[in-house]
DNA sequence: ATATGATCTGAAATCGTTTTCACAGTTTCG
DNA sequence: CGAAACTGTGAAAACGATTTCAGATCATAT
């Protein structure tokens, strides 16, 4: 492409450099008739000003990057759609940090935005990528960030949250509501925050009911189908087996009622199962899905939105916004069976 | 962030700013012992060099803008994942341009390309958003990019496509073999290339199997859940029904056996289904789904590691490259009732 | 001993913008 | 009427790196 400077429309305008800038930038400091022949070239020419020569003088890049573990999770891509619309409407555009889970890239996509690719980030990953002092501010050693889905062990940062523990709870609820005692779960990797906190929501409201914990019945998933299919295989190979499975996800929620019909269980009639997210596809897979709905878009919107008033010089102490989960009751669940 | 530039670590290790950027560039321009100073100072400051000014300097960003109607379509979040991988592994990131299908947001986002906040492009789209002369040598005129999934109706650039004529020819086939002859499509928007191409495919295959075509059996669709529902819902209520129904994605296929199964519709024996594209849901659905296999995954690496090849140099004639499809058998397909 | 070449390094130019500073001309106001 | 304030503009500095060019040093060949 035969490229078009600034120097290229100053020439042709008749003006200074300073006065072209000026002219896209601020057009109230230049004169009528000066801006408008600045502008005729602008068109005639089709000059777009360089974003990195832009982004080098005012040390900014228009860019956000989001880092998130694995974008065909449908709950992650509702998530990043969110982002984008958002970031979007702001004049932002977005970085994609799929990380698949490693640390490794998780680290390489931080690094990215401390040298500066882009503004600041959101993370949606428990692991602490840095190593800051401590006993400094915190704001003053890492970049400007929100942290969501998986909450960081440290303070000082933004952060945008579920109360994961009550939402385990409210699931388990139901359950015991309709009359189940021998409730499995199939859980997230349980070195993170949210499947902990589920955890021990499960077991809370289990403890509550009067009903004894088993172990057997606590199985560690990576919300990923296969991990639900493996799990549901495992809980029906035992003596006892449960009346209901809560997933803590949709997807592995899926997984389980497969695993059931294949081995002509009735779902709900012979076993309950319950999922979490509320992904598009749980209104769509028989039965449908009760599950535990995460409000996505408000999610991301929120993040997107609280990142970018902070790059744009919000200075309110950092906070934690929590974000309400809503019980949705659809087919998969029912009274236990006798 | 207290920031660290190279004249910090130039002054540390008490050399140049040039021997800096050579013992990171070109380590082997620079002597062992100089080298080995500089590092330490890198080291002991954790500088990262920035890259707004390397950017600048180099005249190019590593970033690569991948433009996409919807990330939440599970075919997309494959293709965006697939892309990113192979990106990330030849140091490339990826900018995130989802447009909703909006011309203007698709506008937009080429801009930011040609301002240079990306090195190229990857384009999802069927719409050409540049205005160029078509006398001209169209590669000085746009940027470097590959296009896929929707053709643009110009060359000179990398494609890579699926054969969408045969594809729909072979999905119709597979229906015909099984004795259908009344076979409805719920299709994509019919100003898409790709819902056109299958739609050609269809209707071959019917033609040679001396089949007239029937108008009110064709039913435009957007390759949303939703649009798969109504699409069967209308086709439920024609006099003389299909008896199996061609939906040109998963989606759709997704939402036209919900439709049937509330209608007591049995699928396969009363109604037969096929989707296209083979997401990942398509095997946990009930019944699972068959469908035309696009390979994602090599989709989408090929269309990185072409766009990045040119970036690095490749000066080759561009070329369209085609990827096979292939159709999967499961259960959502059998023989025509009587 | 001198020319030639190879190796290493630093000073300065450069990438394309925005913004500061200075200045000229004009208006406002006491 | 003169000082002060304001308006519009351009020259030059700045952002933070890479790279060109030239010079210094040292080894090698003649």
């Amino acid at each position: 492409m035969a490229k078009v400077g600034i120097k290229d429309i100053a020439r042709i305008a008749n003006v200074s450099l300073a006065t072209v800038s000026r002219t896209l930038r601020t057009p109230d400091l230049v004169q009528e008739t000066t801006r408008q022949r600045v502008l005729d070239a602008v068109a005639a020419s089709g000059y777009k000003p360089n974003r990195m020569g832009m982004n080098l003088r005012t040390q900014r890049t228009g860019n956000i990057m989001a880092i998130i573990p694995d974008i065909t999770n449908p709950f992650n891509a509702g998530l990043i759609r969110a982002i984008e619309e958002a970031a979007s409407n702001l004049g932002y555009a977005v970085l994609l940090g799929d990380t698949q889970s490693s640390p490794e890239r998780e680290k390489q996509y931080v690094d990215l935005v401390e040298a500066g690719q882009a503004d600041g980030m959101l993370y949606f990953s428990g692991r602490n990528p840095f190593d800051f002092d401590p006993e400094k501010p915190i704001a003053e050693q890492i970049p400007t960030m929100v942290n969501s889905n998986e909450e960081l062990d440290f303070d000082g940062i933004d952060k945008v949250m579920l109360d994961n523990v009550q939402a385990g709870r409210d699931a388990v609820q139901h359950l015991l509501d309709l009359g189940h005692t021998r409730i499995a779960a199939i859980t997230g990797p349980l070195n993170t925050q949210s499947a902990q906190s589920r955890m021990q929501g499960y077991q809370q409201a289990l403890l509550d009911a009067g009903i004894e914990l088993d172990d057997k019945l606590v199985i560690e998933g990576d919300y990923q189908i296969d991990s639900g299919v493996e799990g549901t295989e495992r809980l029906l190979r035992l003596k006892t087996r449960p009346t209901a499975i809560f997933c803590f996800n949709d997807d592995m929620a899926i997984g389980a009622i497969n695993v059931l019909k294949s081995n002509d269980y009735r779902v709900p009639e012979d076993m309950s199962v319950l999922g979490f997210d509320d992904i598009l596809y749980s209104t769509y897979v028989r039965p449908a899905l009760t599950t535990v709905a995460q409000p996505v878009e408000e999610i991301g919107r929120i993040c997107a939105e609280k990142l970018i008033a902070r790059l744009q010089g919000d200075e309110s102490p950092p906070e934690k916004t929590f974000v309400a989960h809503k019980l949705i009751v659809r087919e998969s669940t029912g009274p236990a069976p006798k």
